[in-house]
DNA sequence: CATCTAATGTACGAACTGGTACGTTAGTTA
DNA sequence: TAACTAACGTACCAGTTCGTACATTAGATG
């Protein structure tokens, strides 16, 4: 065995990083906490050393998947651009989003086939998805107000119709190459479902 | 021990009932063999003696969950609307099956965390799954030929925007009611989203 | 440099779980 | 009604998997 070099935060960061595949991979049960831990230079023990136990791991892991996701929103700046166009970007840095981080869909879906029992106890993911959607709710207003919005559309409503559509290509990738033969990720495709979620959602939002 | 009743049939339905229920709610991998023949009249020996095993028995699942909600698809009857009113027709029809499947939906999500590994064994569902679409082009052709459509949208890109939106409201429904207090399937807002979506398909398809 | 503790590693057990060997019986058929 | 087979039940095994008891050590502290 080599000499071991003590370093409680990287040991955590990367139990918290193989976690994340895994459980996005294989699900809460599929997931092992063996292969966890063989995946990562320390062993099964540090698991319960850090964490307590697989549900604390899946815990932590969801927390900060969200965590991560939310901040990057919310470095975007939309209040330059007229309302139409800021609709327009937010729709496009959702769909960047979900593309580049499929483990976090995953984690979405792992979490909903379990009813979302352990979201409920982490109460500042609440607060950090919520401002997502205030952001959504100014430009909304901003577009009402100046008159190229219809005014009985609802911020949650557009939020959910721009997520089903990023959500999807990602979640049901593969059910769609086997059973469509289509790639929904296929990189010549990309442009074309961007621009596309684009008009959708301006045009429904349009008077 | 009462004394036991034979029928062959009703003994693999329930099977594949139960079981279908179960993989649904638990994942492949949390789905228990045990806990399926448990819920059955029957033993988990019968799931042996008719499926083979654990993995065939997710399959006859899967297969006939998609035989099921294909059928109910091909008996709507478009042919005697207008383009657009026959669009949203087979958005709220869909719309409908999401609604009333969710034990489906719940599947279409298991088998896309497992890369549709098994799905690419049954051929018969592609079969099924293309005539859908073929449904939707014919409109689609129709519409366009009137000049009522625009002439740059593809069927299956139509398909996914409707499978999309449908698809969310009862796959992330969990989520949602926990991070934005908002229970997607609430049947007071149904009417709206059923509206929402064919605005928004039929929105998008015209000139 | 002696001491102490946070951090780590090893070995193992108890419960679970998919699968099977083997025996039994309901209902059909000659 | 005797023989036969599809249908079914019981008991058990072997591998897996989460979790833990216990031992060890790197590096900080005085």
């Amino acid at each position: 065995m080599v000499e071991r070099q003590r370093d409680a935060e990287r040991t955590r960061t990367e139990l918290l990083d193989v976690a994340t595949e895994e459980f996005a991979e294989n699900g809460y049960s599929g997931a092992r906490v063996d292969e966890i831990a063989a995946r990562t230079r320390t062993t099964k023990r540090m698991i319960y050393y850090y964490f307590g136990g697989k549900e604390q791991l899946y815990l932590a892991v969801l927390e900060r998947a969200y965590a991560e996701i939310r901040a990057a929103e919310r470095t975007v700046d939309v209040d330059h651009l007229d309302p139409v166009a800021a609709v327009r970007r937010l729709a496009e840095v959702t769909f960047d989003h979900h593309e580049a981080h499929p483990a976090f869909i995953k984690l979405v879906g792992v979490e909903n086939a379990q009813h979302a029992k352990h979201m409920n106890h982490v109460a500042r993911l609440v607060d950090l998805n919520s401002s997502a959607v205030d952001l959504l709710r100014g430009v909304l207003d901003r577009g009402r107000a100046e008159g190229t919005f219809r005014d009985d559309v609802d911020a949650l409503d557009v939020h959910m119709m721009i997520s089903s559509f990023c959500f999807f290509r990602v979640a049901n990738r593969h059910t769609w190459g086997a059973l469509f033969d289509r790639d929904l990720l296929d990189e010549s495709r990309r442009g074309h479902y961007r621009t596309m979620l684009g008009d959708l959602v301006t045009g429904y939002l349009r008077k």
